[in-house]
DNA sequence: AATGAATGAGTGTTCATTCAT
DNA sequence: AATGAATGAACACTCATTCAT
């Protein structure tokens, strides 16, 4: 009477569980290496349940970046108060974002390596989270340049551009991060901050770099 | 003359011809989902002489690996002139970066998200490759703050963190460029040029953005 | 009823089978030469079946020679009665040997030649099985000594060595016994019995061979 | 001028060469373990010359094993001298036998389990070895029975029961010598040649063992 | 007398997925 | 709500064997 293992869940916490154990597996492990065995005995549930209520291993990866992706945004999101002055949006943004990957490795793992590794339905995913987050950024970029009394006469996929490169950097520093023992979000913030902010105030007042005219 | 297939070559041809099948296999497919067999196909030789040549799976990704990092960090090198100015010598290579990855977008594939997807016998192979432009964009960060007659008294992690951000910058971007029709080598390299130099000139002069004080 | 192909059995049921199935053609093609494919065809089961009951070829291997020593050990136990006088003993032991060995040749083929033919992890655990033969016929040895009124005088490894040669004259005599039609496992052992016997008892008494002094 | 690798030399000798490294590799690896490749870069030459001498994997075995058959014969034949009484014949013979099977370990591995694990071709060749022995050893019997002034009324499928059960506990003495350190090959010899010896003559003079009566 | 180049056929092993209960 | 039993299809890797020189 009374198994050690807990039996007979709700469908709704079953799923969670096997998410997480799917992150976990699929953040360390890569998509392709993860196994269905693997991920359904972390989960403490048997295989065929896992089929039951996530299909395959498609929709089950699917479902982890989808979480993750959701997570990480609404992280985001919830760091940043927009009554306040653009600087100020785009540094508790990073700072979310940079505090949200340290605590979530594996969900980082999946979402900036696996999914982007493995090809459409997935890559797809997480490009819409990133376009969100990109277009967050260009908000910030032109509310920046509109305070600085400058319509940006920056050609659009230079705005674009930008944002991407700001975007890039983040991701990178994140990976940095982790894995640079000693270095904490609040540092790679800094870092980033510094960098980008006063890069893109140059550039908002019309300070460029004048390309060499010499090439072929 | 010019039958279909040629046969009878010697080794090192062959060797190449199975380097170019495997870059563009796993480029596409990816590490895990690349098949041997698909790869010795591509190259119009049997799985046999593949293994017969290159040992394994991993050792062939390796050496794909190393021959793609080879060739980049070269072509990189090949477009600076060490006897230019600091800033001309990132545009060079930024823009030989651009250029190569453009034109090598599997190679890209396997440098960028492959290898680092794919655990430690890889990824350490490509983390050569990255300290190597790492340093040689920190070293430039340096002369450009010795061009602007400052010492750089920021500290050491933080010229490591701005070097990082700046390669992931790049790295973002290329993927962008690739991605995005219409978009050149010769534009990205000048959008993070712009934003980096502006960013980085202003740092060296002292003009840090100064955090919020109230955080917990 | 009795349908062609049974389904869906309980493990301990299924793995049975399987044991049986590669008991026969590891005992009929040799251990190297047995396919899996084969055994889980002879089984009646897929070959994934296999693996997850019984892990590899080596562990399958090694489940048939723990299998089948068992069998053959309690097979000869079963047959000897240890109130009964040493001679009769050793009668009764080879008698069941005989027996066993000619009703379940593929068995004995698995023990005798097969685990001895490929090396360690295999060869030890039959080394077992003999061991503990072997440790059988010295105690009767011995116990006949006793019950000639005469100590063992003879050099211990000598004692191991008479064993030894009465194994493996047992063996030789099992082989022959299944290869000559005719021959029944009662007259193997009638000859045995009478060779070794009447040796041993000749020993007992210190009638020993003379060996020529004129050696170099 | 002069490479290192001697080279053309006349064919019998390269054979020689091969037969020496496939003994080898067939003693230690077994015959399905052991590959051309090894065998063809132990003998110091290229594989297609293997194949150009030796035709087959199978005929490559199957010639070591009649040059080891041939080799272990001809050794107890030198050993012997038939003038001598037929005592001193057996002990003579057994002592060589146990020499030779120490001293070429791998040879008598290919005779005594590879050669007899893997089936028909091979089998028939160390069997015909093997009766030549058996022949041999009988013969013995034989000389010794009339030498103690008996017809020998054995039947005659019991004197070839004696001498395969005398040659399967020289057999597997050997093995016991070889693998068991600090006994000689005289050792075995005394055991063995006290044990028989006196089994037999007991068997010649009609000292036949009873077997019980109540059997089913 | 001798070899570098090449392959068809097969091996053990694994995995995502389903069926019957 | 949950699982023990079972498989089709594929994959990395190896081997005996041959061809062209």
């Amino acid at each position: 009477m009374g198994g050690a293992k807990t039996k007979r869940m709700p469908r709704a916490v079953r799923e969670q569980q096997m998410l997480d154990a799917a992150v976990r597996i699929f953040g360390q492990r890569g998509y392709m290496a993860a196994s269905m065995d693997e991920i359904a005995e972390l989960a403490g549930v048997s295989k065929p349940l896992v089929y039951l209520y996530l299909n395959s291993k498609e929709d089950l990866f699917t479902a982890c970046i989808r979480r993750e992706a959701t997570a990480l945004t609404r992280a985001v999101r919830a760091g940043v108060r927009t009554d306040l002055p653009a600087d100020r949006q785009l540094w508790d943004g990073l700072l979310a974002f940079f505090a949200h990957t340290a605590e979530h490795p594996d969900a980082w793992s999946v979402l900036h390596l696996q999914a982007r590794t493995h090809g459409e339905p997935f890559a797809a995913e997480v490009a819409a989270m990133r376009t969100e987050i990109v277009a967050f950024v260009t908000r910030l970029v032109v509310v920046a340049a509109r305070a600085a009394h400058r319509d940006p006469d920056l050609p659009e996929h230079e705005v674009a551009g930008l944002a991407e490169a700001l975007v890039g950097a983040a991701e990178s520093l994140a990976a940095w991060a982790n894995a640079t023992p000693g270095v904490t979000a609040r540092q790679a913030t800094v870092t980033l901050m510094n960098f980008a902010w006063a890069g893109m105030g140059n550039l908002m007042r019309g300070n460029r770099w004048a390309p060499p005219a010499d090439e072929v």
